[in-house]
DNA sequence: GTTTTTATTCAGGGAATCCCCGAGAAAACA
DNA sequence: TGTTTTCTCGGGGATTCCCTGAATAAAAAC
């Protein structure tokens, strides 16, 4: 504990969550020198990151979303149980999208990239630690393109989805091409991509890669049939 | 700056080039602390890598292996084909015995993790300062293994992938189009689908669905099914 | 009860892609 | 030096993409 802790007691506790050493250091090295923020701990796993919520408490958590053990989700939903109260702050190294929506579905507030600058991050933590909410702006208009933000309440946009559009999707998110899907369904070719059209539409995706890069995240947290 | 930097003005100079502003403070931090090193700049990008390397003549360059341009095998090959006499260690996000075996065929001096801990890596870079090879623990067994290993292809089949194919098939699980692909490596539609196509091949796929499925898992840092 | 919307099915058609073939030059290998 | 692999690109038919439209039935709204 330095002087300056001393002289500013009141500085946010933040607990660092990554299993990258260098990661960790940068992080910290960004956070200490700012006068009204402070690391509390550090912790390179799921399990030491749970312990280390108990035991310190801390005003904010940053995760890294490309831990080792468990993809990072499972322990935004664990410290959202336990700890609701504590803001959470995703670190991603990709733009994934698909991966935001889901972490804010699990209680994240925040997802930011480590492509960001220095000022974008210590942005997004004050924004985070005033019990708002995060997003880069291209992340944004991603998803409020989608549905979240424009009702007011974070509605799932698949559930607009048709009971055939969802069946479809989930096809297509197990590499099944759109003939395969026809012949599955006892479909015409032109049915099948017609749902998929009307999908892409709803999703607001223009081409088809990005609907299957979402389809194949979408239905990989889920279990199969 | 500190009484060491004068009494050992001798400093090696490090030339940081990353994309993450996060992981170049964390590099400089470590860095900075010691007494023989110093780092001498910073690059977020090839082109900006390639006009520091020769402006500021660093003893060492440190490269992220995931760069947004390029996969980092070209900067490693064309920087050691221009300054042959600067040793490189790459940083990679993923224990990735296929790029490694790559980029010290392409004259990189090491390869190191990012879970490598601040003494580790502090030894990788005075080890390759020292004109040595630096690998670790895992990876030198890794290769030895494969060297010697009499189990036929039980080795990964993406390892039989070329430079070219294994780039292309990065820029697919990230799903970007086949045209995008040309434009961005400035090749022709036909020279990207070729890629695709021999990928394909190398990897037992039938159709570009499932080529898309597996690049998709491959680079998220999963395995597929 | 009538109108409107949505769901489901499918077709036409131009643009783009897939996927097989081949082929020449360059590089790596033996 | 000869062989193999890699990298580059093209032809061309089959297929898919993507937009528009449309018929029918069901659900919802008026």
């Amino acid at each position: 504990m330095s002087i300056a802790a001393v002289l500013n007691p009141a500085r946010q506790r933040v607990l660092i969550v990554d299993d990258h050493p260098i990661v960790r250091q940068g992080l910290k090295r960004m956070i200490e020198t700012e006068s009204d923020l402070t690391v509390c701990g550090e912790a390179e796993s799921e399990s030491q990151a749970r312990r280390a919520i108990r035991e310190l408490n801390p005003d904010i958590v940053i995760v890294d979303l490309s831990l080792e053990d468990g993809d990072g989700l499972e322990l935004v939903r664990d410290v959202h149980a336990h700890h609701p109260e504590v803001p959470m702050l995703v670190l991603s190294m990709h733009d994934e999208t698909i991966y935001a929506e889901r972490l804010l579905a699990e209680g994240a507030s925040g997802y930011i990239m480590k492509q960001a600058a220095a000022d974008q991050l210590l942005r997004a933590m004050r924004r985070v630690l005033s019990g708002e909410t995060y997003l880069s702006d291209t992340l944004t208009q991603a998803l409020c393109a989608r549905g979240y933000g424009s009702s007011g309440e974070a509605g799932d946009p698949v559930a607009r989805l048709s009971n055939r559009e969802l069946q479809v999707l989930n096809l297509v998110g197990r590499g099944h091409s759109s003939r395969d899907i026809a012949s599955e369904l006892g479909l015409s070719v032109k049915t099948v991509e017609s749902h998929r059209q009307s999908t892409k539409r709803k999703l607001n995706f223009a081409t088809n890669a990005q609907l299957l890069q979402f389809a194949m995240n979408w239905f990989a947290g889920r279990k199969p049939n």
